[in-house]
Formats: structure tokens, C-alpha cells, sequence
DNA sequence: TCTTTTATGAACGTTTATGATTGTATGCGT
DNA sequence: ACGCATACAATCATAAACGTTCATAAAAGA
């Protein structure tokens, strides 16, 4: 054996094999690059260890992370319990009758579901909230706007559109990213525009939900300042980051889930 | 048993079909594959075993994680082969970069499913189509709006206004009712406001969805005369209610799906 | 140079996938 | 309700694919 292909070379053709064509045989390659099946099932062994392609008898399939939203399921399942205990502590305050502005996001969709028996108007931008919408008893309107997959959420100009129609008497933030320094912050801008025109378009409560978690963290585009903020949602596990001279200087409550 | 394909990835097949349809049949599946029934009835008892589908005799449905609404559904159901039909060939009218708008309906969601691969912006107040969107090749674009859950859309003025900043080059009407002289119409209002301004918001072809059964039928609210539209695409049931004369003084092309 | 590691292939017993057969269960039509 | 057609489950047979072990040979290293 002289010319033949070296084994990560081969393997890595595989790999775009099976990622164009979602399946290939144990055969076909064996004859493709001239080698033994038993090659190829090495290879496609040490494939599915690396957790690309699952093996079936007589080749492999690509693996799908499948179906429905990958990410936002992940993210949504990640720290679920908490994110449901700061769903409804934030759910408390909200009376019946409010106007209340939703952002996206796994913690704020749990306080939609939190607020599932209020007779209140929720205003938001995230799309997930339909599902919940289901047997609620709050009216629920969308803004319009761009769909993103990811967030399974909408912005763009129709949001800001509708938004300047709008006044609410108190908004629910979700963030990515939590600093006393550099304040709210998100990785996608167009979310973050709609996060301040919600913020700008309400005359009551701000009200903050983020997961210990996002703490300290200064994701890439800014929404508000803390001093914004009028309530902050979070877990106990937030205790180590937050002290209680900088939540007095921004003027914030703290509510622990 | 030579050139045939790996069970992985006729499972994976299958479970894209019952996903896409709802059902599938053994005899079907056996013939499409070529292979024999008792290879396809292992295949979905393992498919069950997943836990994705339902057997039942003759062959499988696609398993519920319910949820989800349930008049809509139902409606869905109804008649869904038809429908799958009607906007596979609804969608074939529809060309890369099209922007097209889409009103509510569980005949025009088949035409957003058909859509699926082709790089195109469509706008619609059908929240459904946020599923559909996640592994498609087009844009979405959310009308905002008050949300009814029997209808899985919005309405009103958030919708109102966003279409006031659009114009499209295509838009696909799904009806409850279709009648040459009382016209298109939909038993809710709001829906046919919506109707009724994408229809004005386009330029181009207007091209109408609908199922023999609207035929003739009469709903509470117009939306539009028939001799806004360019195009009717139903099902070869309809030719009882649809006269060539009728038709060709109404300035609409029929098509027979 | 000698050893070690890595890649590959051959041989052989084992497992899996599939289809044929047979008898049973189910659903449909009258 | 009954009978017939179809779909089903169970068993068995066969061939392809598989894993294991061993052997060979090239590449890497000492």
C-alpha cells in the first residue's frame, strides 16, 4: 500500500459525505477509496465516537440533532428549575389588567407561563409564547418583524413599528449578560433594539429576569443601563456577585427566587 | 440485497414522511422502498419503540406531544392529503426572490411547507409557519398582532399597519368560502381585514387556495370579488361547482391540483 | 539498527437484516 | 352479525454485515 489516502484524510471525506448526503454505505467506500470494508469500519467507528454519525448495519447516518429548535430547547432546558422559580416570583408582580412588554428568551417565556391564569395584556416579540397562549387567560400580541430561528423570536422595523404605538405599564427583560459597569446586554442587535424600545415604551416597572448565571457577563450589544432597572429577578446563587452598595447606588430591588 | 439502502436510513425516511404527512402505509412504504412488508413493520415497531409514531393496522401515525391546538389541528386533518396537494401546486407559482404574502389557514401552511426549499421572503400572520421556518430555506416575516389561538394567527392593527409599509409580488389566499357572486369570505373579521390588505398590497398575482368543499360556500365577511384573483388552485372535486364561463369572465386561471 | 506504534487486511465465528411461510387477528362490506 | 380480504405476529432460513483475533507492513522513534 503505497498511494492510498492517509487516514484522517479519508476520514474527513467521509465526513463530508455523509453531511451532503445524510447516509453512507459501508461498501460503497470500501469501494470509493480502494481500501477493505473493515477499513472503512474503523472509520466509521472512530466517526461516531466523535459523535458525527451513528452506525446502522451496512453504513452510518448522519447524526441530527433533529426536529425541533436545537438551540433554544438546550438553552431552555439548561437550569429549567430556576428559570422557573424566577418565572414566577416575577409573575407576582404583575396585576391584573397591566400592559405588560415581554422580550425574548427561555427566562422571560417562563414568566409567560408563570401568567397564565392573569387577565392581562401581554405584548411581546417571542413566538414561543403562542404555545402558551393556548389556554391562558391573557390577550397576547405579537409584534411583527424578522423570524429568528435561534431565538424563535421576531425583530426588525415592524417591531419598532408597532412599538411606538404601544404604551405598557410594566416590562419583562430577559439578558444575556448582567454588569453593574456595562449595564444589559444581548449578542444580537436587533434583539437589543427592540429590548430598548421596550424599556423606552414603558412608564412603570422595569422589571429584570437573568439566572445567576449571566452575572457579570458583558455579552456584545448594549440595552440599558442598571440604573434602568427597577427590579432584578434572579437565584440565590447571585448573592456572590451582587452587593448591596451597587444595587442601592443603581436604584434596583432585588427579588431572590 | 445489494444496492439497497441501510434500515437507518430508511427509518430516517420514514420518519421524515410521517413528520411530513401525518401518516404513512406499510404497502406504501414497502413499494417505495422495495422492500417486503414485514421489513417495513420492523421498522416502525422500532420507530415506535422511539416513541415517534403510533402503529395501527395498515400502517402508522405520527405521535402527538399534543399540546398543541386543537381546533386547528383537527381542521388540518381534515382533508390533508387535498391540501398537501393544493399547495404543492400553489407553490410551484412561486419563484426564487418572490416576496410573497401569506394569510391564515391550514391550506395555505401546506403552501408555506411546500415553500420549504426555495429562497424567497414570505410575510404572514400565520404563527404555524414558525415551525416550518426551522429548516427552511426562506424568510420569514411575522405580521404583529393580536393572537387567536383558534386560528394559530394574527390580526389587527400591529398587522394593519406593517402590511401599510409592504408590497409583495405574489400573495396566497386560503378562504373558508368561494362563491362567483358573492366572492371570497371568512367568518371572523379581522381575518378578512388582513385579507383584504394583502390582496391590495400586491402587485402581482393573486393566487387563491382552496379545497372543493369552499366551493360555493358563503362565510360572514368579504374579503374580495373573484375577479381579484388570477389564479385558483383546488382540487379536481371543485369542477362541479366551476363552470369554464364563469371562470373566464371572472379572469381566473384554474388550476387542478 | 531495533523497537514501537499505526494502519491495514485476512480468517472465522457471531449478529443483524430480511424475506418466506404459516396461522391468527382485525377491519370492512353486505 | 358474518364472512372475506387484508394485515399481523411468530418462527425459521439465509446472506450480508459485523467484531475479534491474528498477521503483515509501513511509519515513527530510540
Amino acid at each position: 500500500m503505497s498511494t492510498g489516502l492517509i487516514p484522517a484524510d479519508r476520514q474527513h471525506k467521509i465526513k463530508e459525505m455523509i453531511t451532503a448526503h445524510g447516509v453512507v454505505k459501508v461498501n460503497e467506500l470500501s469501494d470509493l477509496f480502494q481500501v477493505s470494508v473493515l477499513t472503512i469500519r474503523r472509520d466509521l467507528d472512530a466517526l461516531e465516537e466523535v459523535g458525527i454519525l451513528e452506525r446502522s448495519h451496512g453504513g452510518a447516518v448522519l447524526r441530527q440533532n433533529m426536529s425541533v429548535e436545537p438551540l433554544f430547547t438546550q438553552k431552555e432546558r439548561q437550569q429549567r428549575e430556576e428559570k422557573e422559580r424566577i418565572g414566577f416570583a416575577a409573575a407576582q408582580m404583575i396585576d391584573e389588567g397591566d400592559m405588560v412588554l415581554v422580550n425574548s428568551g427561555s427566562t422571560t417565556l417562563q414568566v409567560i407561563k408563570a401568567l397564565k391564569d392573569k387577565k392581562i395584556t401581554i405584548i411581546t416579540n417571542n413566538i414561543a409564547a403562542a404555545q402558551v397562549a393556548e389556554e391562558a387567560a391573557f390577550d397576547i400580541v405579537f409584534l411583527g418583524g424578522n423570524y429568528r430561528t435561534q431565538s424563535n423570536s421576531v425583530a426588525g422595523n415592524f417591531a419598532q413599528l408597532a412599538l411606538d404605538r404601544v404604551y405598557a405599564n410594566k416590562v419583562i427583560i430577559g439578558v444575556d449578560g448582567f454588569s453593574f459597569t456595562h449595564g444589559l446586554t444581548t449578542p444580537v442587535m436587533l434583539e437589543a433594539e427592540i429590548t430598548r424600545a421596550m424599556i423606552d415604551k414603558t412608564v412603570g416597572k422595569v422589571i429584570v429576569v437573568a439566572a445567576s448565571s449571566k452575572m457579570g457577563i458583558v455579552s456584545n450589544f448594549k440595552t440599558a443601563p442598571v440604573e434602568k432597572i427597577d427590579t432584578l429577578v434572579t437565584d440565590g446563587a447571585a448573592n456572590d456577585f451582587l452587593t448591596e452598595l451597587e444595587l442601592q447606588k443603581a436604584g434596583i430591588d432585588l427579588v431572590i427566587a
